[in-house]
RNA sequence: GGCCCGAUGGCUCAGUUGGUUAGAGCGCCGCCCUGUCACGGCGGAGGUCGUGGGUUCGAGUCCCAUUCGGGUCGCCA
């Protein structure tokens, strides 16, 4: 039976009920986040957007009725409840905000009763993901998800502000469209006045905000919603939002420092993180030569080594088959990592040739008997040339070196991969760093094997550097193009 | 679409070479408990092992099919 809050009216959230409240009678509403029932005592968690708050519920102060009433309490039950702020007179809970506090109940409402719920209304809970999207309602109460939900609010909040004052105009471009040639497959949505037809759901703002730059607004933002019809991956969603942003009359520095500045005053505002600015830039080509990557991780070294012309006339096969063939040896050192055990390795020449590597080299600096190395192509290799290679690679006794030998594409792609993978598992990649990263310069064109043809790298509505047009006929491949990505972190 | 993995109480999992009544932790229910906050103590309920077929004296376990889910590759600025 569900009461009414009739008469009643909430005086604070739970996470805002602070020590100056002491003494003043408040009135809370959320739900029953836990209960701790001592017999003629009970202790009632409850839960709202803002934190927990400790209700106590003694006979003497909420009447034989209203304890009755609190025995019957569950979890997620949503009541009101009427009392006292009162500082704790048993232990104090310092994992939370009100942890000092309590409010001693002397008037109980149930608002709704509920069953049990089926996953606990908690973080780091190991349910799996099928159900807790079966109930999303719940899932959307565990504090996590709230705080994610709220810091996008706020997100959306200050980046409004700041374009604002940077004399960005906010508008609103339509949904229902025709498709723009971008890179991915459009979502349709069938039209009823012309059948047969039918809208697409924009990929990105694209093409609207250059009209919009034609027709003089000079300046236009929008948090917009973009479409894209393709597979999931556990971190893309078909539908997803971005901050997009068009202006007139600029040079790459102006576009890039709008970026770098409402970037800095969102995670000054909202993590209390400051970015040092100008944020460090790298040409594309840096990039992949340096991390095998596009949108490198900088947190951490094990950079990757061209060494490919040491091992030209060396005699392991592999290696000079790939050269032949027009494509590089390259290496990272995963330092004092020497002594990994053979399985470990097998696993990540697994996880190369997954990528589609025929396999992978490796060379455990003087980790073998009496300081000897082990190495998967010794024998291919005469000692000098084995040392010149451990040289190249900045190799120390105990360290680990991985080669890869292939055309450059699938080089910098593997090696890209088991750099962060060896990241991940030495636990490099801290949390509470972050590093920030221009990626500039990236190819116009793109030579498709499947198409047979170039195609536009990243969207065919790009510039190319002016010095490289006279090779947009005779070597597409080498045009530059005014492109840019932001990194962070590798993302 | 290819390949790989998984499905056992509400949740997360264990279950040996096929062999008694399928277990654990948490949760749930009942009783007790006045300072708990991972409350504690005692007791209890709850599973046709995803579905269908097969092998066998006997299947959670082996085989085939199927459904659903996950990962990965393709795809995706």
């Amino acid at each position: 039976m569900a009461e009414s809050m009739q008469g009643l009216h909430r005086t604070h959230r739970c996470g805002e009920v602070s020590q100056e409240l002491v003494g003043q009678t408040v009135t809370v509403m959320g739900w029953v986040q836990k209960r701790r029932n001592l017999g003629s005592l009970i202790f009632i968690d409850l839960r709202d957007r803002s934190g927990l708050l400790q209700l106590i519920f003694d006979e003497n102060d909420v009447g034989p009725e209203g304890f009755a009433k609190a025995e019957t309490l569950r979890s997620e039950f949503v009541i009101a409840a009427v009392g006292r702020v009162e500082t704790r007179s048993g232990a104090f809970n310092e994992n939370l905000k009100t942890g000092h506090l309590e409010v001693r109940v002397t008037d109980l409402r149930i608002l709704s009763q509920a069953d049990t719920p089926p996953f606990p209304i908690e973080d780091d809970i190991r349910t799996r993901e099928e159900l807790r999207l079966q109930y999303r309602y719940l899932d959307l109460r565990r504090p996590s998800l709230q705080r994610n939900l709220m810091i996008r609010s706020q997100v959306a909040n200050l980046a409004r502000q700041f374009m604002s004052r940077e004399g960005f105009l906010e508008i609103e471009t339509p949904m229902l469209t025709k498709s723009t040639p971008e890179g991915a497959r459009d979502y349709l949505v069938p039209s009823r006045i012309h059948p047969g037809a039918f809208y697409a759901l924009p990929q990105s703002p694209q093409l609207f905000k250059q009209l919009l730059m034609c027709a003089g607004y000079d300046r236009y933002f929008q948090i917009a919603r973009c479409f894209r019809d393709e597979d999931l991956r556990a971190d893309r969603q078909p539908d997803f939002t971005q901050m997009d942003l068009e202006m007139s009359f600029v040079t790459e520095e102006d576009v890039m420092d709008v970026n770098e500045r409402l970037l800095q005053y969102l995670f000054r505002e909202v993590l209390g993180v400051e970015v040092t600015l100008p944020i460090q830039r790298m040409p594309y080509r840096e990039a992949m030569d340096r991390f095998g990557s596009d949108k490198p991780d900088v947190r951490f070294g094990m950079e990757l080594v061209n060494v490919s012309e040491l091992v030209r006339d060396c005699g392991f096969g592999v290696f000079t088959s790939a050269l032949a063939a027009g494509g590089s040896v390259r290496g990272i050192n995963v330092e004092g990592q020497g002594h990994m055990p053979r399985k470990k390795i097998d696993a990540l020449t697994d996880m190369a040739k997954g990528m589609g590597a025929k396999g992978l080299a490796y060379l455990c600096v003087g980790c073998g008997e009496n300081g000897a190395h082990k190495c998967s192509f010794a024998k291919f290799m005469k000692p000098e040339e084995l040392e010149a290679l451990i040289h190249a690679m900045d190799g120390k006794p105990g360290d680990l070196l991985l080669f890869a030998a292939d055309k450059d594409s699938l080089v910098f792609n593997v090696l890209g991969s088991l750099r962060l993978e060896m990241a991940r598992q030495l636990d490099l990649l801290k949390k509470d760093d972050f590093r920030f990263l221009w990626v500039t310069e990236f190819p116009l064109l793109e030579y498709s094997e499947e198409e047979g043809r170039y195609m536009a790298m990243h969207h065919p509505f790009t510039m190319p550097v002016e010095e490289d047009l006279p090779f947009l006929e005779t070597d597409p491949g080498r045009v530059r193009a005014k492109a840019y990505d932001i990194v962070l972190n590798g993302n």
